[in-house]
RNA sequence: GUGAGUGUAGCUCAGCCGGUUAGAGCAUCUGACUGUGGCUCAGAGGGUCGGGGGUUCGAAUCCCCUCACUCACCCCA
């Protein structure tokens, strides 16, 4: 084969591009029942939106952004994901002199250059929300139950929801320390991995599966008991607004995250049946963001989910079938005629109708349409159209009606049969 | 970037201790049924056996290299 998609690229075909229209109805639904607008964001960037936000020495940044000159000599950057180039926007068209909060969500692509695995791949697509204005955790509990709803709306179940908060510039870095005197001394019972993140990013750490590791953290302190005095009354109204939502969750101190603009809230959302890539979804909160691009400050909360982690969750309960309304055989020149007019009479009133192209048989003509799906088969030939009248078979049922060859009896039809 | 596994028809795979023209099921198309689908039967089309090199009288099969895909690590939606 000659062409192909390029390595962690996909084309997304029928039938399962009907999966994918279907969540996203649901999730435009479940935003409008919420407030939040559509925002729709390029997709190429200036490189700095990205290092000065997600950080620089984090793993997007370093190693898996697409970056490169444009003709200009600028650098510029696929998005790696979707929040930095929303609060340049949102800074950018002065959307905090609006009335808060403002909420806003978006759908399509991400890229990152990653080794494709199972459900990772190198253009993803993710559906997000940002709401901007308000830092009274009652926005986030509210955001957070607008996610599960989405998500149980699109037929999710047996979803884990961890959320945890990792503090603000203040307390963060005390925890910081803390941690790292605990993990000084016994670093060496460490993996290799580990010991590399003790100054990279310690916090890792905590989130590491090798068995040595996990034991040898025992004890260490956690981020929950560190935070500030307003992080953590924040924290508590989230966990109580959380439990008047009624939405089950489970504190999880050891949550970390990629990106470094997160404060306070941070949470994911995993499925135990997806193998190593388990997150299906996850955001947090990012006080700092809006200050960091020049705005005045402005809290904001945002999430995102990965469609390439929820579709194979859903696959087999969402098995969309679809097929004509309406197939037209036909026998002889005259037939055609009448069929290719008769077609798009009834296509003006809403109906899919397919008509055969060639002089097949019309034993042919009739196990095509049932190939296709065909919901009803009409048989025009040389007596239908001089007598205007013809037979409408319902494939499903089996049962033949006569009908005159006219568009609006043939919709009657054809709509009481389906 | 690191490690392991897999590459044969559109799809799922068999064939692999080397041996005539590379198979099956499903899918596609056609016919049996000259104007009525599904079931059945018959037939047809579709392959550089991932690519290159080597060993050999002879390679899908054995050896080397390479590419692609997959899974896992790292990290993440």
């Amino acid at each position: 084969m000659k062409y192909k998609t390029l390595k962690g690229f996909q084309d997304i075909l029928p039938p399962d591009i009907l999966i994918w229209q279907n969540i996203e109805t649901i999730s435009r639904d479940v935003f409008r029942t919420y407030g939040y607008q559509e925002i729709r964001l390029p997709i190429l960037e200036s490189t700095d939106i990205f290092v000065r936000s997600i950080g620089e020495t984090s793993d997007i940044v370093e190693k898996e952004m697409y970056t490169f000159q444009d003709k200009g000599g600028r650098s510029v950057t696929l998005r790696p994901e979707g929040t930095a180039s929303f609060v340049r926007a949102y800074v950018e068209h002065h959307l905090y002199n609006h009335p808060a909060p403002q909420k806003y969500y978006y759908m399509g692509p991400m890229f990152r250059y990653e080794r494709p695995q199972a459900y990772r791949y190198r253009q993803f697509y993710q559906i997000g929300a940002e709401a901007m204005g308000v830092e009274d955790p009652k926005l986030d509990a509210e955001i957070i139950s607008m996610l599960t709803k989405i998500l149980s709306g699109i037929g999710l179940k047996e979803l884990n929801f961890e959320l945890t908060s990792i503090g603000c510039k203040n307390c963060r870095p005390d925890y910081r320390d803390a941690l790292k005197n605990f993990l000084r001394d016994k670093l060496n019972s460490f993996c290799s991995d580990c010991q590399r993140r003790y100054d990279l990013n310690p916090l890792r750490i905590l989130d590491c599966k090798v068995p040595d590791c996990i034991s040898s953290r025992q004890g260490a302190p956690q981020v929950i008991d560190y935070l500030c005095a307003d992080c953590k009354k924040h924290f508590d109204g989230l966990r109580h607004y959380l439990d008047i939502l009624k939405v089950p969750h489970s504190i999880t101190p050891n949550l970390v995250r990629g990106l470094d603009y997160y404060t306070k809230t941070a949470f994911e959302v995993t499925s135990e049946s997806l193998g190593s890539q388990k997150a299906v979804a996850a955001g947090g909160r990012y006080d700092g963001l809006v200050d960091e691009f020049g705005g005045p400050p402005t809290p904001g909360i945002g999430f995102a989910i990965g469609m390439e982690r929820i579709i194979p969750l859903i696959k087999d309960s969402m098995k969309p079938s679809e097929g004509p309304d309406l197939f037209i055989c036909c026998m002889g020149q005259y037939a055609y005629e009448e069929a290719l007019a008769l077609a798009e009479q009834l296509r003006a009133r809403r109906l899919w109708v397919e008509i055969n192209y060639d002089d097949s048989s019309l034993k042919s003509q009739m196990r095509k349409g049932n190939r296709i799906g065909a919901k009803h088969v009409i048989v025009i030939g040389e007596d239908e159209v001089r007598n205007e009248v013809a037979v409408i078979k319902d494939m499903i049922t089996g049962t033949e009606t006569q009908s005159r060859l006219e568009a609006q009896e043939l919709v009657k039809i054809i709509k009481a049969g389906s």
